[in-house]
DNA sequence: ATATTAATCAATCAATTGATTGACAAGCAA
DNA sequence: TTGCTTGTCAATCAATTGATTGATTAATAT
């Protein structure tokens, strides 16, 4: 995710070599736009297709109905949360605190330059509740995240990055509460919260390793 | 907030001798029932004023708006989260640590009870967002939320019960994260949450003492 | 050259939606 | 009784909304 730190972000997803792929794509950004501002409350078909530059008519002939619509931006962002939360490798004497850190790297980046598409998330999280079809897609997008803040606590008790009389299935839900409660409160204390939960979950022995390390730096 | 656990729970809040309040607060119970099944996405006058048994003119009589049925909602809920979430006199040897465990407690409760509280509040957290009136309602909610924890945070650290290695000022959005999160995600692991919570922010002392007594009277 | 398909739009439809109007009845005051 | 206020509803309005139709143009295939 660091890497894609820049003003392009997700926006380039689909083909752009594809004339068809394209004005699809203007759609749902389109649409991603719409909902930021207004919400599903306030997402109009009409507002969609005005903000990608086509007649109603045109959508209606890239997404049949409005659902369509909904669920193909479902998709969009789901895909893109899998691709920028991909693993990726990260050379490091601790690669759980590593990928911890990156986490919260994460969420520090969307809360400063992409709060919207937190709104979003959260939007379709909601409508998830009432619509299988968008709650399929966004469980996806949980299980995937689960999956890795799973791995990383996992791999930090066997490593011994982490403390070890957390049962990593405790540890778990733990952190993903307070990822998900920064992402909906938009904590301006991120920083100390970060690190308070470092001292919480680091080991005795990696927290010794760490001042050592920091301690020759300085 | 214990008190209320019954099943009347927070519904008869406007004076029931009065008629006009009477159909006022029907009239906002049946908002709010079409808003946890709909969201405020579908959230249709019509439906409100039909679910309450009266006319739409009626609906219109006592809510010359949608917006002032909303904002009407908003304070109701408002209103009664101050009501349930009121400092309540709780003689304990560990007040901090009682009123920590009342906050979980509030937790499981709606999420076991009355999850589409839960719902309803998200939906007006969003509208928020776009509804500087509605946003005002919710900011005292929270307002009145956070100087409760952040009180109970300072009493804790204060009398020994919390450690005092954190500042109060960085425990609270901790605290404040992990609640939003169970609200949001309703974590399936609330209890382990909450237990690992109280190993985290509990003083040495405190926990010796809590030991002790356990271990007295089983 | 001709037929077919893809892409687009102006115009329109049928249904919905928030809100209003005008009427009526019950309660209360003068 | 007379007149005013409150509460309620059937009917209606004007605007909106998701979706469709029919026509047109450009590209592609046969």
């Amino acid at each position: 995710m660091a890497d894609s730190h820049n003003g392009d972000w997700w926006r380039p997803l689909l083909d752009p070599e594809d004339e068809h792929g394209k004005r699809r794509a203007a759609l749902l950004h389109a649409a991603f736009d719409v909902i930021a501002e207004a919400g599903f409350e306030g997402l109009r078909t009409r507002a969609v297709a005005t903000r990608a530059g086509v007649n109603i008519a045109t959508l209606h002939y890239y997404f049949p109905s409005k659902q369509d619509l909904i669920e193909g931006l479902a998709q969009l962002i789901g895909a893109k949360f899998v691709t920028l939360h991909g693993p990726a490798p990260r050379p490091s004497g601790f690669p759980a605190l590593d990928r911890l850190r990156q986490e919260f790297s994460d969420g520090r980046f969307y809360l400063k330059h992409h709060p919207e598409m937190l709104l979003v998330v959260q939007e379709f999280s909601l409508r998830g509740k009432r619509d299988p079809e968008v709650q399929k897609i966004f469980d996806q997008m949980n299980a995937y995240w689960r999956d890795g803040i799973e791995q990383m606590v996992q791999e930090g008790i066997a490593d011994g990055t982490f403390r070890h009389d957390i049962p990593p299935r405790e540890m778990f839900p733990l952190l993903m509460s307070i990822f998900t409660g920064i992402a909906v409160s938009g904590a301006g204390q991120i920083e100390a919260l970060e690190r308070n939960t470092e001292t919480w979950i680091l080991s005795p022995k990696a927290k010794k390793k760490l001042e050592k390390r920091q301690g020759g730096k300085q």
